[in-house]
DNA sequence: GATGAATGAGTGTTCATTCAT
DNA sequence: TATGAATGAACACTCATTCAT
């Protein structure tokens, strides 16, 4: 028996939940390439084991399938990045290594980077319509506070910075590593993409925060010098 | 007074530099709200004073009037980067001014960054055809590359950062406080567009920024945790 | 029951093979009156059982609507000239058996006729995408080449005549008679298309013919005389 | 001064008639490739020396034009033939003369033959509202009604031919030659166009005829056999 | 649940032609 | 007489979605 002749029996083999899931991941792959509008429904479902017809049948529709995808995502990150264990750490080694799991979940996955830009082109209109987002993800926020306060105490972090702040940071670099690599590399001929290059970002970007919130570190009034 | 001067105060301008303008600016509204394959040249016909008609007349098609409005807007930021004077100010005042002048840049050109956004989200195909991209943009490398030999010279900076480094980190925390307003919102419900955010986010990105290229700063080993 | 109420019917009788016929049927006629170019797809969807966007569905586009036209036209002539069983005739039989049918054919299929003219005014741009051409058109002179070989063997045909331009001179003569009726109508007055017309004129080709190939023509010595 | 210079100053130097030739002169190639609906006005415009508003001074609009270069054409052809002087020479020479005459000219004015076809496609529906073409065309049917008749005369030629439709098979045979050397290519393989097999053909189009016209030919009575 | 066929509203694009100077 | 700009109607083609089986 042949492999087609098994995957079209394994779809047939009324597992509804595989389908599900053979769409998203189609989806995923090809919203996050194309955004909303340039994404083909034939095409997604001509990659998929089913036909266009499930799509509407599990789905109900281009848009509550991309709902679906974006949902999908979020859930992922948030999850991995509550159940890391960061707030058990010591304040510095705790921030560090959610820098750096930070870093590399945005590396390893471009298509979530992606469907984020995506929704900001489009103000956010679909994720608005995504249910336990705000939940999900103050969790993150609480990890961050766990650590700084610890940090402040111990000494080690200066006072004075807000959670989200610092994760607004550490997403900044982390997001734009992987958003703008294309752009970049068009403007400058740099490859942020290349295993070396990353590397080296990833203990630029460490380097960078640490810096920041370090209890040592001078922070000198800002000068106000405006040119424009 | 002469007739072409006449003319030109006239009703029907007849002034096809004007219809140009007029097109690309509608375009580039339209482009950066909703996308190449979202925007639609009915209605970005519809807010011009010309018909669609013209915009063929003039760009040729939907793919070429948007590599204009792409290449237009990347005009805009550079010229005004090299023009803002930086390499001849003081090593840190210079930086603190660029700094400035990015954020307040991508602060007021959201529709130029969301059009950085869907390049990107389109691995930068049409990007890669606008000419003249690379040489444009080295030029606010050099900018960099001037303050911080300068600095170090002075001992105001510390050795070792790679002028494309700093570059990136500075569009990073200027590009994704613009960029990523939305997903943000309905995540954290924090509103980065409001004034005083922006206000305090701007010193902050100035503190992160100056304290990692500050010749006092106390770089700690990384600690490499690992934790996915 | 309504005459519409009925077409309308044979259209859901799901008969995909009926529909493509229908299509391909109407595409014939609009091609061969009108052209690739001059053809409109809304006119021909418009005499269709069918809509406007079942001919993409089926063909794909106007170019290859036009291409599968093309194809069928060709492969409904050779067919039935491979079919006519003239090889197995006696060859003055065989040949003239032959002239009448190629003259029959073409004059009541117009349409074939004019598509072949339009490839023509084309360069053959498209005939030449149609796969298989070469090897059907090829029998056609096999079975004139039959015919000659045993003419001559049995003393009625004079040698020294190839079967590709024996089958040249009769196309030529039955194609123009179709071809170029209106033109030669507007010219001289004269309707090629009359009953009476065509009767006297396939006999004059067939005349022609076998004046040409007969063995005891004397062919005289051509003259030369140039006069331009 | 410049080549270009020098022919920009041509047009200007008012001369209408240059202008009208010029136009004539591109648009019968379009026209004569593309067909009427498949040629483009900016097309033409652009292989001319003026530009496309003068195309609508001289003309009117496409059609207009289209009926000029058809005019033309038939013009050129028909005032050939008359001016020949075929009928002054002895018939059998006249006769041949005429056929290498029609075949030279079939082979060197495709563009004609593709206008022709054109027409025929179109059903003449243009080339009746040229005036004047009766009157130019029956011309050539007097030049071989009077050597017909003096062949007569002389034993040379048998009777019972109409001048008309030996003009038809002089036409039909040196025509196809050149209108249908796109699908005979394709077909067969076979290119009428190379040098040698248009003096070839040539020499076998004036066999074929002599061959039926000649006082000795037998014609046989046909067989009728119908094998459809 | 599953499949190929069908659909209508829209979407980018082209064309002959005319206007203003 | 000549030129670039302008125009609207038409044209080929696409897409998300639904129907019949």
């Amino acid at each position: 028996m042949s492999a087609s002749k098994l995957q079209q029996d394994a779809t047939r083999t009324n597992d509804p939940e595989a389908v599900r899931r053979d769409i998203l991941e189609v989806a995923t792959r090809e919203f996050a390439f194309k955004g909303l509008s340039g994404a083909r429904i034939d095409e997604i479902a001509a990659q998929t084991n089913t036909s266009k017809r499930m799509i509407y049948y599990y789905f109900g529709g281009k848009e509550q399938l991309y709902r679906a995808v974006l949902a999908q995502a979020y859930q992922q990150v948030r999850s991995l990045e509550v159940s890391g264990g960061f707030a058990q750490l010591a304040p510095r080694a705790g921030l560090e290594a959610l820098i750096r799991h930070s870093f590399d979940y945005h590396d390893s996955h471009p298509e979530f980077v992606r469907l984020v830009m995506n929704e900001n082109i489009h103000h956010g209109a679909h994720l608005a319509q995504v249910k336990g987002m705000r939940a999900r993800n103050e969790s993150v926020v609480a990890v961050l506070e766990t650590l700084l306060e610890k940090g402040v105490e111990q000494g080690v972090f200066r006072s004075g910075i807000e959670p989200l702040d610092l994760h607004v940071t550490i997403s900044a670099l982390c997001f734009y590593n992987v958003s703008n690599r294309y752009t970049v590399k068009l403007n400058f001929g740099f490859d942020m993409s290349e295993k070396h290059a990353r590397e080296n970002r990833l203990e630029q970007i460490v380097a960078i925060i640490m810096a920041w919130v370090g209890a040592n570190t001078h922070v000198l009034h800002p000068l106000h010098v405006h040119t424009l």
